[in-house]
DNA sequence: CCAGATCCGATACACTCGTATTGAAATAAG
DNA sequence: CTTATTTCAATACGAGTGTATCGGATCTGG
């Protein structure tokens, strides 16, 4: 058994050389020789490692995918009990890739997703990471109405606050939904530069606000038309 | 002055090819020949109307754009006096674009953006939609606002809806800008298949909803932190 | 040290792309 | 009818693409 190497390294670098060059001239304009010259490897190790460009990108998409859920699993479990409500916050910031220090990784999951329409294998990928970050956010969700408000908004007088009954309401994953495709939405407007960061910051932590704002709704004869 | 031709119509027959062709293989993947095939002129006649081909995705983005704030802008004059809380939930579902008939315009519209997150060319004429967009909505929010819900929310009882006095805390650009990004996302978590656009066309609707719901956030010395 | 498998860098190939060129058809004015 | 001017279809061209091929370098097991 002669010479061996570790293909899964490799991919990887190599798909971070994916990323690098799709942020810059979108997924359709990598070139498997830019992807090699920037990876630092000949484009005969990149033919070897994947049989074909697309399985290249979808391996890419995998690895960005991953990496976004890896980043926000980690927020989930660093300050699991602090607040829940905040933690959602932070993790819908997250998810919205709005730090300009992840700025790159937006440009490249947009422009996947845009491909993803065209391509049905890149959707397929897709899906799964939006599967499993909805999943987080929808757990996020049961968690802070579960705990309830207690320390996240700072109405200290719960009169009003008929506890956390009205809350139950709220359906988890319907909202997980919602905060998924608001910061998505939220991040290509970001990147058009129709929007500000700060701005789309300002309207993800409004939405997540009233999340526990609204809990009166409790009130019957109303969730008949709305459902 | 010899041969003439109408250069305006023959633009838009391109465009409209050019759609069709970026609805199915993104808009890198348009070729110039296969506009020309599909618009049945020849290469040489898209040379005469566009210098180069970006020239001619701009003015196809152009062209969707005019055509959906448009649509909008009839939806808005259409039933002006009816019930503006509805006729927002109206607006942001055509802006969706989830009605399989536009189905195709999504696809392009999203393939757009994702490109102009690198040809800035191409994001400066979707700013401009955006703009365009965003200001219609923060009418339709003002418009709805104002009017008061009387007919909208179902609940036939004002008794613990202070007036209109809450709501017109909502900031209706704020609140446009919302409803836009919500929009693009769901559109594209559609288009993915992460969504069915029924779950879409819900959520949309449950936060259109919410905006009235909420207006008891008058209560003061929460819009320090909030804000 | 040798055999044999594995890896990969270089090169070749067939193609498609956007664009430039060009010469003929079409048309309006003189 | 000429003639000047516009329009465009056909073609050419060079750059760049994904992929296939292949010969030598590299390394393991004996």
């Amino acid at each position: 058994m002669p010479k061996q190497v570790d293909y899964e390294s490799r991919r990887r670098r190599i798909a971070e050389a994916v990323c690098v060059l799709a942020d810059a001239h979108g997924p359709e304009g990598v070139t498997m020789r830019d992807v090699a010259t920037r990876a630092e490897v000949s484009l005969g190790a990149v033919q070897r490692c994947f049989r074909t460009k697309e399985e290249m990108l979808v391996f890419a998409v995998d690895h960005v995918g991953a990496r976004v859920t890896e980043r926000m699993r980690a927020r989930l479990s660093g300050a699991p009990e602090r607040s829940a409500a905040t933690a959602l916050e932070h993790a819908a910031t997250e998810i919205a890739l709005l730090r300009s220090a992840h700025r790159a990784e937006a440009r490249v999951w947009l422009a996947f997703v845009a491909q993803a329409a065209v391509s049905e294998p890149l959707a397929a990928r897709l899906r799964i990471s939006y599967a499993a970050l909805q999943d987080l956010l929808a757990r996020l969700v049961t968690e802070a109405v579960e705990v309830g408000d207690a320390d996240a908004p700072d109405a200290p007088d719960p009169s009003d606050e008929p506890g956390d009954g009205g809350a139950a309401r709220l359906d988890p994953q319907r909202e997980a939904r919602a905060l998924l495709a608001l910061a998505d939405g939220l991040t290509s407007h970001v990147l058009i530069g129709h929007l500000a960061s700060e701005e789309a910051e300002d309207i993800l932590r409004a939405h997540v606000v009233r999340l526990w704002e609204r809990p009166r709704t409790s009130r019957p004869g109303q969730a008949a038309r709305a459902e």
